[in-house]
DNA sequence: TGTATTAGTTCTAACACGGAAGAAACAACC
DNA sequence: GGTTGTTTCTTCCGTGTTAGAACTAATACA
């Protein structure tokens, strides 16, 4: 097992690398000495590498900087949604390396995890060292408690995946697992506390505080979708009029221009007539902006973190009307209060999909062994996908 | 100073206590033998005791649960509001010793020290080891950064406090306060997540999550207080229709209803009437139910924590109208999500002074001094007050 | 060439922690 | 009434982590 101050130093050079090792010591909250100590051993197993970062002109000794070896390991990442899978494969840093999209023929956990097997030996590239799976619902310890969209209840679904990959999988909330990837790798990172929504199929909402990823049950209920936002939009599936995911799913927002323009429209038609000026797409798209800032609002004033990232395939509706978003953030501001940090993930699908490899990574840290025998990460070492 | 381990059994102890060593292992994760090691200087200087709680029939060695010595000191709290000053003397538990009220006579800085200073004279308790201020604004490092209500900016109101007193005084925003009083000694003990809504003269929010009160900059500026709530409420003084202040706070509550009975009432008049069965009057305290419960529902939904203390003078509203409160909740969450957890603070405006004492009793655990050359706890052997 | 400056290492003492084993204090049982 | 069992807590001691002191390394600058 790792050590508290190991686990730290990994997580430190994996997330903040290339650093030096005098800036680790005040990041850590180490001595030199110590520092020299545990980044020994990192260094003679492979895990890291000492750039020799030539001098940048300041005085005294020029710094090595440490760094995660290239191509250590690769870590996919699958996010199961309703209709398909969304398969990435990443390094070790949830840095693309493949994105796949397939889709979903089976819902039973069983058709599920075979269609994820597939995915993931499609992708082409071996030496993976975790899988991260993600959906919408209910998580614990491995098992889906429930998650409505498949209809599933108590299903020990990192189990079934993994006795067909033979590599560890890591199963987590899909909006918990993309507040990870946004913390460690993403906008986030720096960051100590923000809200993360995600607008697209869905609306989704998680929360950082205190740089940790809140994991309480309530996260993967999904609630925050369904924030009233106001009083006269449309009703969502579950019969909230003008809630967050009345007013800013995209079946929702095409559902209602088409209704306006008497013809079947797709979401990004509808971002397309609003871009050029149509008067149906823009209203529904300005109303869906007013709601998406009251929503952030919200959110700011009652997490008291000033701070949100924005993603989700349907963010796309963010840089259309991005004023009218900001005035309605302002309206229910504080002028004395700090303005709130808008961070917008523009990376589409494949973020859901990077959240989920990042949940592998983490994991994949804490399996490291450094003692001569065992392999370093378990898995990578074990060999490739059987 | 305390090490890392000192700390977390003193605050251990302090909030658990009487605990059995056993239980105490379990609780920060030390090995019996190590629990042995740190508890010996606390026994040693006078700060814990140990009970022989005789057996309680069950097999075994019986256990000898440590205890806080009684009367190892007693604290000092005081809000201050806009026109008073609540002050309090307290036990290291904060447990009440003593309550008055102080119509604030000046508003400049020097001029509400001195009265601070009087008052907590005043008390007539001796041997006060730390002395809690809190007010509503933006403060840190015992400086006001701004406290809109008294017009300050940038004042080092916890020295000026200290110079007249001549004991530590700890500064904190007076939600911030009363959330670290509701975590260590009220009703969040033991919960490791949950916001505080506080009803009264104004609306006020705080939030814990994982077992820490928030301390954002955001917390000290109280947007929580102006949540949009009703399409259809009055308009509270910054002019937000429908917000939470506008909805709920006392004044506004009572100038409804006096508006429309034609003769002046204040808020316990309100609620006084209201369980008489006066239309008017349940009216607008059913309004404000159900304000509430959508306030909570809210604050449940997107700090993802399933728990809400509710605190301040006005809060008899809600034994008054319980049901209309849930039933907002209710509708505003999924039945498959957890039931809310509501706790009830009835001690009015003395918890807020309550809170501010707690900040010195956690800023006094920090200044325990275990060497056998200083005092223990600095100021309460440093002497009475000057 | 020397000096100042910053980065990083080696050596070592202190210390915190937990495992093993034992002592203490009771209940239950024969 | 003694023995056994159970739980609590302590003593002893080995292990691993940490940081202080002194040292080496590598550069800029005079």
């Amino acid at each position: 097992m790792l050590s508290e101050s190991e686990r730290a130093l990994a997580r430190a050079v994996l997330i903040h690398g290339p650093i030096s090792r005098s800036e680790l010591t005040s990041r850590l909250g180490l001595s030199p000495p110590s520092l020299t100590r545990l980044v020994k051993p990192f260094l003679d197993r492979g895990l890291f590498v000492e750039l020799d970062d030539r001098t940048d002109g300041s005085i005294g000794r020029p710094v090595r900087p440490l760094d995660v070896r290239p191509g250590l390991a690769s870590f996919a990442g699958v996010k199961v949604a309703g209709e398909s899978l969304y398969v990435v494969a990443t390094d070790v840093r949830a840095g693309l390396l493949a994105y796949q999209e397939h889709a979903l023929g089976r819902r039973d956990p069983d058709g599920v995890a075979d269609e994820i097997a597939a995915a993931v030996r499609g992708l082409g590239v071996d030496q993976i060292a975790g899988v991260g799976v993600s959906l919408g619902g209910a998580v614990r310890d491995g098992r889906v408690e429930f998650a409505p969209f498949l209809d599933w209840t108590d299903v020990p679904f990192a189990q079934l995946v993994e006795d067909r990959l033979g590599i560890p999988v890591s199963l987590e909330n899909d909006l918990v697992a993309l507040a990870e990837a946004e913390r460690w790798f993403g906008l986030g990172r720096g960051i100590p506390g923000f809200a993360v929504i995600t607008i697209g199929a869905g609306v989704g909402y998680a929360l950082v505080v205190n740089g940790q990823v809140v994991h309480s049950r309530e996260a993967g209920v999904g609630l925050g979708g369904h924030i009233p936002l106001s009083t006269t939009g449309p009703v969502c599936h579950v019969g909230h009029r003008g809630c967050a995911e009345a007013m800013l799913a995209s079946g929702s927002i095409a559902a209602q221009v088409s209704a306006a323009l008497q013809r079947p429209l797709d979401y990004d038609d509808v971002l397309r007539l609003a871009a050029q000026g149509d008067p149906a797409a823009t209203t529904v798209v300005d109303e869906a902006a007013a709601a998406l800032g009251r929503f952030v609002a919200l959110a700011v004033n009652l997490t008291l973190q000033p701070a949100v990232v924005l993603a989700g395939e349907g963010i796309g509706l963010f840089a259309l009307a991005e004023d009218r978003v900001r005035a309605a953030i302002a309206a229910d501001r504080d002028p004395r209060a700090e303005p709130v940090g808008l961070y917008v993930d523009e990376s589409g699908f494949s973020a859901w999909a990077r959240g989920a490899a990042t949940i592998a990574i983490q994991d994949a840290v804490d399996r490291i062994r450094l003692d001569e025998r065992a392999p370093v990460l378990l898995s990578a070492d074990a060999g490739a996908i059987t």
